[in-house]
DNA sequence: TTCATATTTAACCATTTGGTAAAAAATAGG
DNA sequence: CCTATTTTTTACCAAATGGTTAAATATGAA
């Protein structure tokens, strides 16, 4: 078999087994049985858990900052840019709900590894943090929104489109499995995500003149 | 030593132990030392792990429920039932972030325990589960926003209270630790969730008259 | 005290875990 | 072909894990 298919197929098991199990409960016997070879060639390849664990996220956080940061800097009208922002976030989380509820997990250790390593990733695809909201103050400042706080907006926009979606089977306790049936609750969902971003921001802007 | 005191140490070594590591990461020898006493002895008061963690999920439920529900049910005005909600929620999540990760990452095994587990905590407290959502739409009606959908209501502000508490870590590595110094996060975030989910409110009501 | 019951401990066990050693195949260069 | 290097497997190990057993200690009622 090809080097580069077989370290691919393992990153790929790796990683169904460490976002479902965490890097403590993850079992190296799963991971090798579901890449379809044996747990001495995982070692060979991977030579630790730990180095795994950490070829693993980078690959990870590095396609969901390439997603989001490729919406971030697309520079068509307010609205749009907003509404685009809002579907693909709500997107990529509903794919992999799997990789935020694990991100939000891990940092329950208090190590940090993991914020290290995100940071890390931002740096290696040349994106300063501070660019994000540089870009959301950009974006609010030629829409007229001067006065709007670009730190609660990116909280505002990050929390309500994460949250339902990873809290999804607690809430469905609550509302009822009905509420999130098919297509409907993510069409709904957009609209009342950017209806309540657009219709704050505004208001909030009214009173502050 | 009394055999209630054993019981209640016990809980409280496992509660940190399972919050931090999880059901699978969890060491029932780490329990043991952490409650003072000898492994064996805690197999003779909870037998398997499995009970052990039912108990302990269970009593951490109880707390957080109890908590929630009673602000929920205090007939305030309509301001200040809101801001009490969210001042309760934030502060809630923010003394024990590690019961909200928790909850979302054990979800992520699939299994129906944790959702069926809440929901039984609800009914032993003879709470129906959509008194949640009956509350919210009796005080939005009372308001004169009978055409605010309280799912999308209820979601918002638990995902403005909830999403950056738990996720700080990572987001203090786009905005800078500075912003989550002190209580002046918290106080400030408490001002911003209150305007805007009212004037998210307002403006929508609004439009559709 | 005495006896029964409940609590606690030390020693142990079977299984599972991450990881290794060394031999066996496969691959490539000459 | 031969030889050297890389990839893969088989068999194994030491440590850790959840759990048990049986003996020891404490407790309480008669």
């Amino acid at each position: 078999m090809a080097i580069e298919g077989i370290k691919e197929r393992i990153i790929q098991a790796a990683a169904a087994e460490f976002l479902q199990k965490g890097s403590g409960g993850a079992r190296m016997q799963v991971i090798a049985d579901k890449a379809g070879i044996n747990k001495a060639l995982l070692h060979y390849h991977f030579q630790t858990k730990q180095r795994l664990y950490e070829t693993v996220l980078r690959q990870q956080f590095s396609k969901l900052i390439d997603s989001l940061f490729e919406q971030l800097e697309k520079e068509t009208d307010f609205d749009t840019w907003l509404q685009s922002l809002i579907r693909k976030y709500l997107r990529e989380i509903m794919t992999a709900p799997g990789l935020s509820r694990f991100v939000l997990w891990e940092l329950n250790s208090g190590a940090k590894v993991l914020p290290q390593l995100f940071k890390k990733c931002l740096a290696d695809k040349g994106h300063d943090p501070s660019f994000i909201l540089t870009t959301i103050n950009r974006r609010l400042q030629e829409e007229g929104l001067g006065n709007i706080d670009p730190v609660h907006f990116l909280l505002n926009l990050l929390a309500l489109c994460i949250y339902p979606v990873i809290a999804k089977p607690i809430l469905e306790q609550i509302l009822g499995s009905g509420y999130f049936k098919a297509g409907d609750f993510i069409a709904s969902r957009e609209e009342e995500i950017f209806k309540l971003l657009k219709q704050g921001i505004y208001r909030q802007n009214e009173e502050d003149k």
